[in-house]
DNA sequence: CGCATTAGTATCGTCTCGATACGAAGTTGT
DNA sequence: ACAACTTCGTATCGAGACGATACTAATGCG
């Protein structure tokens, strides 16, 4: 994995943090769009991740503005450069064709079981959990298309719900 | 996976790659215990490693020694600090407890379909293999604790056969 | 209003990592 | 035997990662 990382950010000589900065911001929700989102989701402390988006930004990776409402809150997204960038790169196929000789079955096995030994290591750590709206317990379907935030309140579209955010609350399994 | 590595480490006040270096030459047998095969498991550069390496020798975690008849080489073993140090530690446990909620069976299928999927990236990169004897080709059984390195020549014992190697190659599975 | 809290930035020192250059030991070809 | 090449490891340098610390600014709470 970590060859893999650096081989496809060294392309564009970006370390691999940088790179995977990059593909949060590309799938982080509006609550999920700060530096210290960023910080959680990567296990990094807060300055840390300030210089990684100020070199990011330098590169003219990202854009950052204010929020309207919290004037000390960062918002973050990609610029048009990053969002190709990643296109280009496109860092998740290399390990999507490793599970081509796979059955389709036996990897969304390994997937579920994979995701719930990390949800009991992120418990474990009482680190946060970051998913989208799909299997979190806040999650309101209003309508067709239109969901809801239970936690904070706001209207979702469909797209937006499968982002990922940083209040993640995932729902209980019943399994015996 | 960045954050367990670095808080285990951090207790010793070790760098992850250092701890990974560690745990790597705990398990590297008589072919594999040099800084260039650390360099290839690793997926880093010699340049890099002799530095990792140079560190860990003067905190007295490893012992280096010239190699017998190439002398060019270097061999690396763990000091007994060394392997203090990866018992007190235990890197592996939180990953362990992570399953402790998932049937041993769905954990056996899950490792068994991420190893295939490893050896598929592998390939794809035409990256060093590394694997221990049971699923090796050139592994023979010469009697019932004896076995041998067809590759090599060498025989081995039964717990060196359960060692990690860089000559690895793995029997093909004939699965249709 | 004063005070604690929170979001983010700035700076410093230690370490990672690749690139490059190098030396020493082994190998190959003639 | 000897020159040319290769392979193993080390040394050095610069960009960057990272945490610790200190700081500013905005918010919230009494």
């Amino acid at each position: 994995m970590r060859s893999e990382l650096r081989k496809a950010g060294g392309e564009e000589s970006l370390q691999p943090v940088q790179l995977q900065a990059l593909v949060y911001l590309s799938r982080a929700n509006r609550y999920s769009n700060t530096p210290q989102a960023l910080a959680d989701y990567l296990g990094l402390t807060k300055g840390t991740v300030s210089q990684t988006l100020l070199l990011l930004d330098r590169r003219g990776l990202i854009e950052r503005f204010e929020d309207d409402v919290d004037r000390r809150v960062v918002r973050l997204r990609l610029s048009t450069s990053g969002e190709r960038l990643l296109y280009e790169t496109q860092p998740a196929l290399p390990w999507q064709n490793a599970t081509r000789n796979i059955s389709p079955n036996r990897v969304r096995n390994a997937v579920s079981a994979l995701r719930e030994a990390l949800m009991t290591l992120q418990q474990d750590n009482e680190a946060t959990t970051f998913g989208d709206c799909q299997s979190c317990t806040w999650c309101q379907k209003l309508s067709q298309r239109i969901y809801r935030c239970g936690q904070m309140g706001d209207r979702l579209s469909g797209p937006e719900t499968r982002k990922i955010c940083r209040i993640y609350a995932p729902k209980v399994e019943e399994v015996t």
